[in-house]
DNA sequence: ATTTATTGCTTAACATGTTAACTAAATAAT
DNA sequence: ATTATTTAGTTAACATGTTAAGCAATAAAT
């Protein structure tokens, strides 16, 4: 295992245990959340990607795909199967934008506004159960810091 | 677009806004935190999933197959392919648990260790960066509402 | 001791993440 | 107007996420 020399030593205690690293602790949060609300998503043959495009469109109505990239953290390669393949379950519907020709307008569809009045309410449900626990302004606290965090970083240029 | 008729809208105000949500703050906090550190991982080619391993070694020496994907956030479908990838890169070694066969110890090798002496110090100074824009007694605050947080839903049966 | 779980890991199949290269449409520059 | 650049989206290739099924070694039950 370790040899224990100098050198190694000397890097180790320079860095942080990488456990308790934010990035680690936003991962592992995240995932015990939703550990929670997948079981809820599955039984209607959602993956959490799915999820998120579809509360996007019911939220925001009608968007591009850039934004609904954007908004629902996908990248665009992916955005793109996953919007097609959410096309062929009629969940919504893919129209080029006719003053602009390079964008494709995405709508839901009842069949997907039907799994949203299926699926919220449960995962709503949920959500409160979980505030409940923890505190409701505690929660908006942490929605808050973590809301200032990501924009204060995301502002400065790249190191 | 939307229809507009009262079932949609009444299921609507119930559903929070979906961007607003925890889980989704933190998948959008971890993605524009890791945008700082992922240059430097890739000049490496190393994946994050990868980095984790190896930090994972490097502070907590040897480790079976299971531990190394709890302690990693990873499924263990996924760490078997990722230590047999690193493994050809002579990132690390497995070896088999002589006293439980079932078992596969995994160990940090020279090139693995010296990935961390490149990488570790340079992503230890974009979080110092971090640290200093953001406060250090804020992201300490933040770290351990996270755990709190991750602990009492963690703890709680399934919904 | 033999059978019966259980455990640790792997495989397979498919969805998504990630990067780079590419196409077509719209803009900007000349 | 023509060319060059930028933008929106796609494709390809490979890595990882996710679920279910499978296998071999161990532990538990009888």
């Amino acid at each position: 295992m370790s040899s224990g020399n100098k050198f190694e030593a000397s890097i180790k205690c320079e860095l942080r245990d990488f456990s308790r690293s934010l990035p680690m602790i936003l991962l592992r949060t995240r995932e015990i959340m939703m550990e929670k609300f997948r079981p809820n998503l599955r039984k209607y043959d959602l993956t959490d990607q799915q999820w998120r495009v579809l509360r996007a469109l019911f939220d925001h109505g009608v968007k591009d795909l850039g934004e609904l990239a954007d908004l629902c953290c996908i990248l665009k390669p992916s955005i793109t199967r996953i919007i097609r393949s959410m096309e062929k379950r009629n969940l919504l519907a893919k129209n080029v934008d006719v003053s602009d020709n390079r964008r494709t307008i995405v709508s839901i569809m009842p069949r997907g506004e039907d799994l949203v009045a299926r699926i919220g309410p449960n995962s709503e449900k949920i959500y409160q159960e979980m505030t409940s626990e923890f505190g409701e302004s505690e929660l908006e606290d942490l929605y808050n810091k973590l809301d200032t965090l990501a924009k204060k970083i995301g502002n400065r240029a790249a190191s």
